[in-house]
RNA sequence: CGGGGCGUGGCUCAGCCUGGUAGAGCAUCUGCUUGGGGAGCAGAGGGUCGGAGGUUCAAAUCCUCUCGCCCCGACCA
């Protein structure tokens, strides 16, 4: 049992940010609410970025770079954003710096209109497609942008909620309504599928309702996720803008009949926040447990050995098997200090091998365990003797002796599939039996204490969901997209009338309810 | 921003109440023994006690201010 994690059962926050120092994830910095991602976090972003990027790319967008200075101006010209950002938002008033007279600095010349630093970049990107765009054959636009935004936070916690953050934000313009509805689906689409596939976590799709939605937006979808101790994670967002920021920016074309109108606009986005929901997702009280698809390392070959002939031996057949697992044309040999890497492009095949002398075995398994490392492979002696290898992956911590014959890239590809497809189903299932439907709020409130996802009548009013979140914490995570859903208590549809057992009033579909993070 | 808790070698903490000039375990380094789930022995290095003021002959310890972290609330990707 790992000693440097608190179980979850103890103290569910402190697990988290147990297993992310134990997986050498991130450190806090020396400004609060920043953190520091380090090399084992970065690698797991850069997966989930290049592969986000490649569904971009495949839907037809181009990746561009904006600002991260907005002029304060640009932010007042769109009165719901503006209301939506301006207390989180980091203000530069001052350049230069100068001696304070006490052995410190202070700031030197205030500047003419202060700055923003971009809490999001509709209003930077609003300006410039209005110079881009003049008539319809301009459009669509279909840009994404990788950047980092600030909003200053209260509340921090590592990959959920910092002050700075990593994300992708896309902005398009289109034509029609219809053609930027269709896109803002299109991408929340991509979202979901990508949620699943690549990251394991079954979402939600849905819409937002009024009081949850992106500040200038006529309407949100988002992708809504259970985190382990059954609050809700929002886990992507994408919205359908109208023309609001059309007309506050004065984004024209001219129309195929020769007419002037504002484009139609959207944009979407996903942040480092995912990798909070990965870690909330899948790991255990042993550590960070990582899908496949993600896993900068996705196998650590141990060596085990006790005299230096064994050793010799050994490290052949490690080798060896490295190989083997990697496949015909995989990279060059990485050696970085005693790890020799060994990567075969275009898949899963990351695998090290860990000679570090100073490290005994064992220490080497919690090593790589805690990391998240989906597949460890010790060998030994023994092993070289009788042709054999120990093969233990992380999702089930089985340990089983196997063929090393049998250790094929193939093999490999097969295995790290099945450990990616037991995380979606190990998590789906703990999300379909934390899904419950709840007819009375009385039985609502009393059971919201242990947390999931509760399927209840709305009669879609602000006051009532208002209500509901003063007395309980829990907001409307989404209104189901789906027509029905599977929970503990079966498959319940979602779009039959009903009443709100909180106002009395008609109802006319089942929404979810949830305290989220 | 409100309430609570906590800041002492890299990490976890003792010492603080009752001031007298800094300790333990883990980690690190060296050597030997080791090695299939967090090793043993021997030796070594490493701390302006979060920071700034103040009280005092003397401050990790008492007082004031400040910064940061964690938890809970309001806000949020």
């Amino acid at each position: 049992m790992a000693t440097n994690i608190t179980t979850r059962a103890k103290d569910y926050a402190q697990w988290y940010l147990d297993v992310i120092a134990a997986g050498d994830l991130a450190d806090h910095s020396p400004v609060r609410g920043c953190m520091v991602i380090k090399p084992h976090g970065f690698g797991i972003w850069e997966l989930i970025r290049d592969q986000l990027d490649a569904r971009f790319k495949a839907t037809g967008h181009v990746n561009a770079y904006f600002p991260l200075f907005i002029p304060m101006s640009f932010l007042a010209k769109e009165a719901k954003h503006v209301e939506g950002f301006a207390m989180e938002c980091a203000v530069v008033t001052h350049s230069g710096l100068e001696s304070d007279g006490a052995g410190g600095l202070k700031p030197r010349g205030e500047i003419e209109e202060p700055l923003i630093v971009r809490p999001t970049s509709e209003t930077i990107i609003g300006h410039t497609y209005a110079q881009w765009v003049q008539s319809w054959r301009d459009l669509p636009l279909l840009i994404n942008q990788w950047a980092n935004v600030v909003r200053w936070e209260m509340r921090t916690r590592l990959f959920l909620r910092t002050m700075e953050f990593l994300w992708q934000e896309g902005h398009t313009a289109h034509e029609t309504p219809a053609e930027a509805e269709e896109e803002t689906l299109r991408m929340l689409d991509v979202y979901s599928e990508f949620a699943e596939n690549v990251l394991a976590i079954p979402v939600l799709k849905g819409e937002k309702s009024a009081a949850e939605r992106f500040a200038g937006a006529d309407r949100t979808y988002c992708i809504e996720a259970m985190m382990q101790d059954g609050k809700a994670l929002q886990a992507g967002t994408s919205h359908n803008l109208g023309q609001n920021f059309s007309k506050a920016f004065d984004i024209k074309f001219q129309t195929r009949d020769q007419k002037t109108e504002h484009v139609f606009t959207t944009s979407w986005g996903v942040s480092t926040r995912l990798i909070g929901g990965v870690i909330m997702t899948h790991s255990d009280d042993e550590g960070l447990v990582l899908p496949p698809a993600i896993a900068p390392v996705s196998v650590a070959i141990v060596p085990i050995y006790r005299k230096d002939e064994e050793r010799e031996a050994v490290l052949g057949y490690a080798r060896q098997l490295q190989q083997q697992l990697a496949g015909e044309g995989a990279g060059a040999k990485l050696v970085r200090g005693e790890i020799e890497t060994v990567v075969q492009p275009g898949t899963g095949r990351r695998i090290v091998l860990d000679l570090r002398d100073g490290l005994r075995p064992p220490e080497k398994f919690f090593h790589w365990e805690q990391r998240g490392v989906p597949v460890r492979i010790e060998v030994g002696p023994r092993d070289l003797a009788n042709g054999k290898a120990v093969v233990v992956t992380r999702v089930d911590r089985a340990k089983n002796i196997v063929d090393a014959a049998g250790l094929t890239a193939a093999w490999l590809d097969a295995t790290l599939r099945s450990a990616q497809q037991a995380l979606f189903d190990r998590a789906l299932a703990m999300r379909t039996a934390r899904t419950f439907v709840v007819n009375d709020y009385a039985d609502f409130k009393a059971r919201l204490e242990g947390g999931g996802f509760f399927l209840m009548h709305w009669d879609g009013t602000a006051a009532t969901e208002a209500r509901i979140k003063e007395e309980t914490k829990a907001t409307i995570r989404c209104i189901p997209a789906a027509e029905s859903l599977a929970t503990a208590d079966g498959m319940v549809a979602l779009r039959e009338a009903g009443t709100d057992p909180v106002s009395g009033a008609p109802s006319a579909g089942r929404v979810v309810f949830a305290r989220a993070y």
